[in-house]
DNA sequence: GCCAACGTTGGC
DNA sequence: GCCAACGTTGGC
């Protein structure tokens, strides 16, 4: 079981908004970045423990945690000339685009700040690559120890 | 709103 | 295949 971050802003879909939905369950789509593509696709496992991060808000961190509950299929909003996301190059045929579902299974009673995590940025969360300059990815890969230590500052 | 740090596109 | 231009992300 491999353990993951995704990325959303929270004034876009908050943890809130996904512990609203009908059995804590939504679609993560909209991804359109291949390096982030790539992963939701080949790595991102059924079962799978992902932190939800809140990002481009007042506190940026993490707010939760998620399991992924259907592995990758193809993103429908991709095929929606109406919706934001639409991307003409991907056809059910041939989806250029994948999403996973998610289920929330926890909501910290604080969010782990960006702050918080930076403390550690130097000691056991070095590789951690939200903390990476520059870093954009929506969705990234979260160590076994990196995972149990952030866990262990909830 | 600014800006750094990318990723993507398209002309060549 | 290079690279400039452009778009996006995300913290501040």
């Amino acid at each position: 079981m491999n353990h993951w971050l995704l990325k959303s802003e929270p004034g876009t879909f908050s943890i809130a908004d996904l512990a609203a939905c009908p059995r804590k369950t939504t679609s993560w789509q909209g991804v359109r970045n291949f390096q982030a593509r790539n992963m939701l696709r080949d790595a991102v496992k059924k079962g799978d423990s992902a932190f939800f991060y809140h990002s481009s808000c007042v506190v940026p961190g993490i707010a939760g945690i998620v399991t992924i509950s259907r592995e990758a299929y193809a993103d429908a909003t991709a095929f929606d000339p109406t919706d934001a996301h639409y991307d003409a190059r991907s056809t059910p045929k041939d989806p250029r685009w994948y999403a996973v579902d998610v289920k929330l299974t926890a909501t910290f009673d604080r969010v782990i700040t960006l702050d918080q995590l930076r403390e550690h940025a130097s000691t056991a969360l070095s590789d951690l690559m939200i903390l990476r300059r520059g870093n954009r990815l929506s969705v990234t890969p979260v160590a076994k120890k990196e995972w149990d230590f952030i866990l262990a500052l909830a």
